[in-house]
DNA sequence: AACTCTGTGCAATTTTTATTGCACAGAGTT
DNA sequence: AACTCTGTGCAATAAAAATTGCACAGAGTT
């Protein structure tokens, strides 16, 4: 019964609806520290539903190659996004990973593993550190409190990289999942 | 028996063992996308182990007052530091958690939460965008085609925040710690 | 009331981060 | 070989975030 001017005001409609949703899905990266444009990007790439390549992200973004360039490297450093090869074109790909969940537990394991590694690298420091004060201690009792003070430390802290490096474990092994399931077609739940 | 040469300098590289704890700490709260200045905060505040005053952290850091008023407020709404009031002092003072793993999971479950909150309304606000868009379809195929596209990515986005939304109180509830137990060296028994 | 602190709003400044334009290497094509 | 793309290094620029200095309100003190 409508004219064709209503369904293409309607696609348009649709389409704005994409793009909103492309820009939670940016929003939702800033909470990850990551710049916003990698957010932008993978909502880009994602309601795009196939691989894009750089000059496709600058034209949909309005932003330099050589942006899309810096960006995309990041994304896959991070584990979120992938070249893939289309044949016949000789451009690059790019691809986002699909799942909303997967995405958030690969961002969470890269960026804490990161850490972890710079805190045993340190904590390993610590030890050989202390270690050292205390053979040149003069057995003053205010020295020898520091020390036992930093000891005690050092104890905390390896406790705490270990806790972290079990839960980026508990994350990437998907454990995770069989204590806090996905609920998928539950419509209506909330609270 | 040691000059009291030996033991100043002694304590000098114990301090500064202490500062690279606290530069360490610092780096960490980097991975939760908060400014550096907020770690480094909660590093000295945590190393002093007693509440500070805005003027005590100014000389700490060599940084204006205002700065550190600002910083405050900002790790109070994010739960990671409080208040304290001491008798005596006109000053208010501020403390922190002195637990990293009950700072981890503070700002983890302070920042998620956040996130939930706005996808929860922007859930319920596509959600009525489709259905009004879809009162006015045309019943052409290519438009009822995208709406029963977006109505899939609805659900999955609803999927999405009521999973972290149950991480969120996995962790906030201690459950998280029945899965992931902190495993602390029986050397220091505080706590 | 007058006076003294203490914390913070605000605009200005400094520092850091994001972004671009250009050029050029290397790979693919003719 | 010459020629054409494609991605990226690099230095310059623009934008954003952090930081400061000043001023002033409100609360506590004399």
């Amino acid at each position: 019964m409508s004219a064709s001017g209503d369904n293409s005001q309607l696609l348009e409609q649709l389409n704005e609806t994409e793009r909103q949703i492309a820009d939670r899905i940016s929003d939702n990266m800033n909470t990850f520290g990551v710049s916003s444009t990698i957010g932008r990007l993978l909502g880009i790439i994602y309601m795009n539903r196939e691989p894009m390549t750089l000059d496709d992200l600058a034209e949909a973004t309005g932003m330099s190659k050589t942006r899309m360039s810096q960006v995309m490297r990041q994304m896959i450093s991070l584990n979120i996004a992938e070249k893939e090869h289309v044949k016949g074109s000789r451009k690059e790909h790019y691809n986002v990973e699909n799942d909303y969940v997967q995405t958030f537990v690969s961002l969470f394991t890269t960026n804490w593993r990161e850490v972890i590694s710079k805190n045993r690298q340190f904590a390993n420091k610590l030890q050989r550190e202390i270690d050292e004060i205390a053979a040149a201690s003069d057995g003053s009792a205010e020295v020898d409190q520091k020390i036992a003070e930093l000891r005690k430390e050092l104890d905390e802290w390896v406790a705490y990289y270990n806790w972290i490096n079990r839960l980026v474990e508990f994350f990437e092994s998907g454990d995770i999942f069989d204590a806090v399931p996905i609920e998928r077609n539950n419509k209506g739940e909330d609270n």
